[in-house]
DNA sequence: ATAACGTATGAACATTTATTCATACGTTCA
DNA sequence: TGAACGTATGAATAAATGTTCATACGTTAT
């Protein structure tokens, strides 16, 4: 019998492969976290977790120039974790998906902890 | 009395601004996600939800080089998110925190639905 | 002591990414 | 109609990132 100790391990191999992920999965949950991942973008995210807002608003609030909130909030749309309805000259912008501020709050606990 | 329909929404500003965070806090979220957002990470995340696990057989069930899972394992201790111990020759790598569970989970859930 | 094994690390390169600037688009109001 | 406003977009640049390769480190067994 093999020495299972000091080789590759043979059962957690086989235990692991059978709920292996497809790499899609793989791919579209990295592009999730992606979104995340950046301080300008995690700002927006905290303030429509609040409310929905204004691109102005979102400007304001974070100290960033609007074209750079615009390419930003064109990555969350093109996620789909936001979406938007016009008013007049503005475009408000809000969370489509429950999971994102669920999402948001798990990982503000966890830096909070410790 | 200005026509708030037309202007920044200062009351909603001002609400915001009470809650504000730090951005320290943000930067630290950002890093937190930063971490999943690599395909490669997210793999080796999702084995570590099932189970501890030494470099090779990561390496082995990803199909990627050891060398590039050893990078990564480096970001992710360097993040905190995993802690290792020694056994023999191997380095047997787990999550530190639930949260990066249930982080991974959620996200799961997202993609999923729809 | 030396070889074999499992793992870590540094450098180099190609790719991706974020930000800025200039400008265009669409809506409202005069 | 034209000016002002709010927003979007493309190009350019600088910086950050992922992968590979070569090699070093530490442990075990001969």
């Amino acid at each position: 019998m093999a020495d299972l100790e000091n080789k590759v391990h043979p059962e957690l191999i086989k235990k692991v492969q059978e709920q292996m992920l497809v790499d899609e999965e793989f791919n579209k949950l990295g592009n999730l976290y992606y979104v995340f991942s950046d301080p300008v973008r995690i700002k927006i995210i905290f303030l429509l977790v609040i409310s929905e807002m204004c691109v102005y608003d979102i400007s304001t609030l974070i100290n960033a120039t609007q074209s750079n909130v615009s390419h930003h909030l064109a990555i969350l749309k093109s996620n789909d974790l936001v979406s938007f309805y016009k008013k007049g000259k503005q475009v408000i912008y809000f969370l489509k998906d429950d999971h994102v501020k669920r999402i948001f709050q798990l990982g503000l606990e966890h830096i909070r902890e410790k």
